[in-house]
DNA sequence: CGGCCGATCGGAAACGTTTACGGCACTAGG
DNA sequence: CCTAGTGCCGTAAACGTTTCCGATCGGCCG
């Protein structure tokens, strides 16, 4: 069943069904309507390769989706959203999705390049944190149009898209301002990550505006998991002039903080409270759950596909500046007196 | 850069290099080496659409994620595992994988079969669960290879995957039966779905080949979310003969019915053991960490890829019986009494 | 009435591969 | 020396589209 077929069917040339079909101008509305009609009781689906080879676009875009093994981003509950949101916002404007495979050990840089080559992708949406976003630089070395959500490599044709981290650190921090607490320490990721590094900016900012002291023990740093925050709760726990709150860079962080407080027989939030970043499902399933700064997913998967459309049309768009999504606080248990 | 132009730097025909990048034996070691090198010190990468329309296959085969928007599966982050797991897998086996958009609307069901067709996709892989799977109907009708994971429709050529979920609730019962529990009381899914009805099986060949007493009121039903799992949770913790152990056939119950006990002022593990099935990312956060069946997820997308490579290359394969991937019991301090 | 223009369509050439078929050179066997 | 066979390679035809370039046919204007 191919356009030939459904053309001598027709009755009219391979030319005008094609055109037809792509709503072209040239084609009467009376024919259209016949070969539309047609076309869908036939069931005749117009065979994307052989456009795509014509017409030298894909209607395709590429994802990269964590460019080692079994990196541990995977196991990120965010991911899933996002990779949702993204699925979402391209099929809304008709394009194709492409998942691409981690590269193998041999030619790891320029493997992504040769898959946007051989499948003539328009774009790439990369969803890897830094420093696994190094096979962006080939990419961008290529003038492949990039999107990245929490990525740290920029070039010509790469925009950058991330939550607005700082500003939710400061809500955060506000927030626990705004219940009383005036000793209010925090846990951070490690700090060579942009998105560690920046919501503990926004803690320290949002101190200093509400005039809070921060000295050095107040600022601990964990790596994100259960562990490091169980680990870096203790050591809060102990400094002299102990804190009544605690906000966390990181959900897992946070929950491990909570257990801190158990451990050392205080009681969240009565004796201390605590505020997370991210929204993971547990931050619903502790007791007390937690409240915490959500990350808009869909936003950010929006902003992505909406950026990297603009790339691809050679829209005037500005790669240096990226997109800033902003974050929502979820106020619950750990941060409620009354709970 | 084309094949034809990597032909005239080489000093050969097309033909021969598409036969040496391609490894067939009609080509002196020689020139296949030199072409070799040739191509990739220009970085030529042959384009797969071209292949494709000649071939007359596309080594890429189709993922349908969740049919519905916003399905409740997709906030499931065992689906994440199962999607890396499969793309590994696919990879591995050189293929492509491409995500099939939800269907529009206006035609829900033909939707994936045109996707199909569009991208000569030579099989599909299924991560909904039912209800959700209706879309295979269309496909397994079309005679297109489909593999699902935990879906409920048979065809033709629909091979399916699943968990050894009875035997996996089997030896959830075990392990509480060795703990000494003689009052084991169950909290199912949705008895509709497959899994939760496997699982409740399970519940109940154990009991009675331990010789367990079965009331009534010791089987209760839940959605698989947490607030369902309270109330389940409060319902078999108010029976006259209050049960020692509770098997719940997903964690979010399991952590609900955990709540539920402390809310009871029972202690976890003390007075109350609690086991939940699925290893969610929580199950390990949670105060005790959950005890829970694992499944293993490499495994059935693994399984999963085999089946359908099986049944692209039109090898004999038993589409009638499902794969069935075994479970790994977990324990943790839900239902260690040292803990 | 002649020429021009717009609307509608068909013919045919691409797009970059793979592969059937045939050709050439060389070797082996008679 | 002749023939068959083998190893290596080139020619050209496909694969299913899109689109450039004309062609035809009215209608309209001068």
């Amino acid at each position: 069943m191919n356009i030939r077929e459904l053309a001598r069917r027709s009755g009219v040339s391979t030319a005008t069904v094609s055109r037809a079909l792509n709503d072209r101008a040239e084609v009467s509305e009376a024919t259209r309507a016949r070969i539309r009609q047609l076309a869908s009781e036939l069931g005749y689906a117009p065979n994307e390769p052989a456009r795509t080879l014509v017409r030298r676009r894909s209607d395709t875009i590429g994802l990269i989706w964590d460019s080692g093994q079994e990196a541990q981003g995977l196991h990120n509950p965010f991911l899933l959203g996002l990779l949702s949101a993204v699925r979402t916002a391209l099929s809304e404007a008709d394009y194709h999705l492409m998942l691409l495979t981690a590269p193998g050990p041999d030619d790891p840089d320029a493997a992504h390049l040769q898959a946007v080559r051989r499948h003539n992708l328009e774009g790439v949406i990369v969803l890897t944190t830094p420093p696994d976003d190094r096979c962006l630089r080939v990419l961008a070395a290529s003038a492949v149009p990039c999107a990245g959500i929490d990525t740290a490599f920029t070039g010509p044709r790469t925009v950058r898209v991330s939550s607005d981290n700082a500003a939710g650190a400061e809500a955060a921090v506000e927030h626990l301002y705004a219940l009383g607490h005036r000793r209010i320490a925090t846990i951070t990721g490690p700090l060579h990550l942009p998105p560690a590094a920046e919501r503990l900016a926004g803690y320290q900012r949002a101190c200093a505006r509400l005039g809070l002291p921060v000295p050095p023990s107040y600022v601990t740093e964990g790596d994100f998991f259960l562990d490091s925050g169980v680990a870096a709760g203790r050591r809060l726990l102990a400094v002299a002039e102990r804190p009544t709150a605690i906000f966390a860079a990181g959900d897992q962080m946070a929950v491990g903080a909570m257990h801190a407080a158990a451990d050392a027989g205080l009681s969240v939030p009565r004796d201390l409270a605590v505020v997370g970043f991210d929204d993971i499902d547990a931050a619903a399933l502790v007791r007390p759950a937690l409240s915490t700064v959500a990350q808009d997913q869909r936003g950010l998967g929006e902003a992505a596909v909406a950026a990297l459309r603009g790339l691809i049309d050679a829209a005037p768009v500005d790669t240096a500046e990226p997109r800033i999504i902003p974050t929502r606080l979820l106020i619950r248990g750990s941060s409620r007196p009354g709970a």
